[in-house]
RNA sequence: CGGGGUGUAGCUCAGCCUGGUAGAGCACUGCCUUCGGGAGGCAGGGGCCGGAGGUUCAAAUCCUCUCACCCCGACCA
């Protein structure tokens, strides 16, 4: 590709809307701009990674023995109203009418639309294991589009949905697909780690996300490498402390705390750590509000938390009047000592003695509150989220804590969806068996994202090799006014691409600054740069993106070296 | 959805408080000089100052409404 006939825009300004480094990198180097709000043209630098990271995904998915297909982004209403999903999925749905009113969805995801597949084509046992997938554009209506394509309302994503017997099969068929993520991330060039997850609004029981690291997820991980513990945040389990409960030393006391509206609040007013407080949310319940009660300095679990009988789902908050009126004070000042309402302590609430809370009158708190003396205290529940310096799950090591982005995630459904809908096939007996389903995802255009989370430096993007738009970056110095130059990048750009390398050969009439910075932004990995100076000693200039200094390679050499780092992965 | 903020040239922003009819840098076009790390000069093109309404002799500027975008927020108990 000549520069010259590519029409790019770089800037060199970060514009405004960007936050994070890989939305400001991939606006200042042309690979996206934005539409509306989480809506975003791929532009054609951009295409081109967007591209690798789909034939990797695709190459690794048909050698794991899936089928490609294509499904309609539009969906009828019809079969989400099957497995109850029109009515639960909410607003993030977008939901529209056609010209004879019919409802139908711009689909976020396709489990409706392949089990009907499914139902219809498979009709016996010897047909499966099956496993369709697709790469296709999704749209989900997010509350807060952000990040770019991170968190993009229209995306396109890899979606794949495995159909069996049973559920030795569908283990079966999860393994393998786990098995091919781990390939597909490895391709990539990312460094990924592989969590343990809540399954969430999908359904269905076991599930793991591959997440990209980078300081900048949205995700936070927990995970220990002594034991090999590695769980999303929302599902990484506490256990209760160890320790016995040490007698109570103070006596209850209401004390005045005007003005007092948080932990931090309470802990300056009274010079004690965190620790020695709780706090007490009021939540919806299935049956009137619910408190929960945490460690002052434990922040609330809400995914353990929907899960508790009575515990409205999705979790959700009591708003004043509904706190008031189940226990005539306010937020602020609530706490479990003569709480009349269905309580729920955390874990690590139950070990606690002569600690300080809310005496639910507004402007008050107790300190030096017991339990048993003070309030009774049932059997301790896990509601709050792991720390760093946790024990482990299998108490062996300590958690630590890191970020992640979400960019792969398998589910083993079982049979929610294909019992609601009646996916069957004959066994062996002749007898119909609902079939047993996986699903799992990768986020293509998230990848793009966070793959310069991962890869990039102050003066721009650092491609993995498998992502980069172009290979190598030919720099011609002067090349308008040295005939000689001019000849020998001519011919070295035939040359290369004459291996079956994609050069972006830089033919502008700018200075050698410019065509730098540009080749720096955009990432491209490799960089050779043609010269008078360098065609005297018989040389060309390499460097690679990621070294510090260039060096000088005979032709020869130079096309070597390309055609195997290139061609390597 | 709640709170905060911002809308002025393709991009980053000034001008608004204190009303007087549109600016800078980058980008773009032409010419000259320069030529290995985002050059310099000269000359240009480009704006219904987000939209609608109002106040006023006069509105980018003041008022009302509206739209869009950005940030924060379920952790306050």
């Amino acid at each position: 590709m000549r520069f010259s006939e590519f029409p790019l825009t770089t800037l060199k300004e970060v514009p405004a809307e960007a936050e994070i480094v890989s939305h400001q990198l991939m606006l200042r180097a042309g690979l996206i701009r934005r539409l509306a709000s989480g809506l975003f043209t791929w532009m054609p630098l951009g295409l081109r990674v967007l591209r690798k990271v789909e034939a990797i995904v695709r190459e690794e998915m048909n050698r794991a023995g899936a089928l490609e297909l294509l499904m309609p982004a539009v969906q009828p209403a019809e079969l989400w109203q099957e497995t109850g999903r029109w009515d639960k999925y909410g607003p993030l749905l977008l939901r529209m009418t056609d010209r004879h009113e019919r409802e139908f969805c711009f689909g976020p995801t396709h489990e409706e639309v392949i089990t009907d597949i499914a139902r219809r084509e498979l009709r016996s046992y010897k047909q499966l294991p099956v496993n369709y997938y697709q790469i296709q554009t999704k749209f989900r209506d997010e509350i807060r589009p952000r990040f770019g394509v991170m968190r993009s309302r229209e995306f396109i994503m890899k979606d794949a949905y495995s159909f069996d017997l049973d559920e030795a099969g569908l283990e079966a068929s999860y393994q393998k697909m786990h098995d091919a993520y781990s390939a597909i991330f490895t391709r990539l060039g990312l460094q990924f780690r592989i969590v343990e997850a809540d399954s969430g609004e999908i359904g269905g029981s076991k599930s793991q996300e591959f997440h990209v690291l980078a300081d900048s997820g949205e995700d936070a991980i927990a995970y220990c490498d002594e034991d090999g513990y590695a769980s999303n945040i929302e599902t990484a389990a506490t256990l209760p402390p160890g320790k016995e409960r040490t007698a109570a030393a103070q006596s209850l006391e209401k004390i005045a705390t005007p003005g007092v509206k948080t932990i931090e609040d309470l802990c300056q007013l009274l010079g004690i750590a965190a620790q020695q407080t709780i706090k007490t949310l009021i939540v919806e319940g299935t049956e009137g509000p619910v408190a929960l009660v945490l460690r002052g300095d434990h922040e609330l679990n809400a995914v353990k938390a929907q899960k508790l009988d009575g515990v409205a789902s999705p979790l959700t908050m009591a708003d004043d009047a509904t706190i008031r009126k189940a226990t005539g004070s306010e937020a602020g000042s609530l706490g479990p000592v003569g709480l009349e309402l269905p309580v729920y302590f955390d874990h690590a609430v139950g070990v606690l003695s002569d600690f300080s809370c809310g005496a639910n009158e507004p402007g008050y708190h107790y300190t030096g509150a017991n339990f048993e003396r003070d309030l009774p205290l049932p059997a301790t529940v896990d509601i709050r989220n792991v720390v760093e310096g946790d024990p482990t799950p299998g108490g062996k090591g300590t958690l630590s804590i890191a970020r992640g982005i979400e960019v792969g995630h398998i589910f083993q459904l079982g049979d929610k969806y294909s019992r609601a809908m009646g996916a069957t096939v004959q066994d062996g007996d002749g007898k119909d068996r609902i079939m047993a389903m996986g699903c799992y995802g990768i986020g293509i255009t998230r990848i793009v994202g966070a793959a310069i989370e991962q890869n990039h430096d102050e003066n721009g993007i650092i491609w993995p090799q498998p992502l980069t738009p172009f290979d190598i970056v030919l720099v011609p110095i002067n090349m308008h006014r040295s005939d000689a130059v001019r000849e020998a990048a001519e011919a070295l750009y035939g040359d290369l691409t004459a291996l079956g390398l994609e050069v972006l050969f830089d033919d502008r009439d700018v200075r050698p600054g410019v065509k730098f910075a540009d080749a720096e932004l955009i990432g491209v990995p490799h960089r050779l740069v043609v010269s008078d100076r360098g065609l005297e000693a018989g040389e060309l200039e390499y460097r690679h993106r990621r070294d510090e200094e260039s060096r000088n390679l005979k032709r020869d050499a130079a096309l070597n070296l390309l055609q195997e780092s290139a061609i390597s992965c």
